[in-house]
DNA sequence: CGCTTATGGATACTGCTACTATCCATCACA
DNA sequence: TGTGATGGATAGTAGCAGTATCCATAAGCG
């Protein structure tokens, strides 16, 4: 396959492509000849997930090029593979929230931690915003919305056991991995856009005028 | 409150308070000549929910703009408001899926709405991205994922009727639509942050070398 | 009263991101 | 043999989110 191939089949312009060949997204093509490269169905594979991320998650490129280098890390463990996605996802945040705020937060969010069974990580940046979030939702005069922690904390639970069934079907190591991280990501944007349509019929129902 | 004050209440320099007045994010403050403006309460709680959804949320600062006019037109009924808001939040996309893609996620997606019994405008961007990244998803090869999309939307429809519930308690309506505009975003951060805490856990528990 | 500091308003500049555009020397193919 | 595509390099662009600077005025303090 030629770059021109590639970019008719998946709709992304040349330049584009030359692009992320040069940020190390996509791997080099095989050359024939110093000006001939052959491109294959992994490349193509590649380049769709890369439009995804980029695209439909609004995954910027820096990030989609370490979560796609966790990927090809097969040489690493599975848990650690993802956990390098995780923190590729989710930006180190400064601490915005005041410190008494960050201190309640911090002990209800350990608290759902240690009930719910969760070992996690202390330094694990996804906790970081989450005691943030707890916080600024405070701050914000949302407490009632915070007391729904456990709720949410809940359905999370059981939503992501499901997927990682789903997942753990896969044959190979390497799909596995593929999989989880595009459940993760690609999951994110479904529930998101699941959770605007539910919101908008259930407030049609109740403050349509 | 003079804007030094505003400052150091909320730790946003200076430069970018003026920056927000200037954007129309913050509304002016009241001067009492021209070079003096006063600014109160109100004003603080708007910066910290500017500084919410533009910092925890990642929301552009042209969109906290619109989130912030739908939330000010209180002429307007509240679910038209929320739906200015939806509006806002979700960037119209281009269609990447191949149309053969689109045409089965499509069906698969307007089945699982009526199953529901979800009343959706046919125009709801969201709906768009449900089905681009339904289509995206199987591009991909995570047909098993997209097999759980009745699971995710009832998860999600459970926990969006909890929220409106908790929200519904607001006295006022302009409360309560800050508080569904609050809940839909910062929810969001929060529904995310929890996904990879309870990934990271159960990865660890499965995959743990 | 004078001096330092802060303020409102305007304009310009910066760093970063995600591409685009251009150029050129090959190379494939009709 | 010529027309178009290709690999590789370099430069340029638009948009975003602030920062920086300047100025005339105003506030607070001794």
């Amino acid at each position: 396959m030629r770059i021109g191939e590639l970019s008719r089949a998946v709709g992304v312009p040349v330049p584009t492509i030359k692009y992320y060949l040069r940020e190390g997204l996509l791997p080099q093509g095989e050359l024939s000849s110093p000006n001939q490269a052959s491109y294959c169905e992994a490349h193509l594979r590649r380049l769709r997930l890369i439009r995804a991320l980029v695209e439909l998650a609004q995954v910027p490129v820096a990030q989609v090029k370490e979560i796609l280098e966790a990927l090809d890390s097969d040489a690493v463990p599975l848990h650690e593979q993802i956990g390098r996605a995780h923190r590729a996802l989710t930006p180190t945040r400064k601490q915005a929230a005041s410190d008494e705020a960050r201190a309640a937060a911090t002990a209800q969010v350990t608290d759902l931690l240690t009930r719910r069974g969760w070992a996690v990580e202390p330094t694990a940046p996804a906790l970081a915003t989450l005691i943030e979030t707890v916080a600024a939702l405070r701050t914000l005069g949302q407490d009632n919305l915070v007391s729904f922690l456990d709720a949410y904390a809940e359905a999370v639970e059981r939503f992501t056991e499901l997927e990682i069934d789903a997942v753990s079907t896969h044959p190979t190591r390497d799909q596995l991995a593929e999989s989880v991280v595009i459940g993760t990501i690609l999951g994110e944007t479904l529930i998101s856009s699941l959770r605007l349509l539910a919101q908008e019929s259930i407030s049609a129902q109740r403050w349509r005028t």
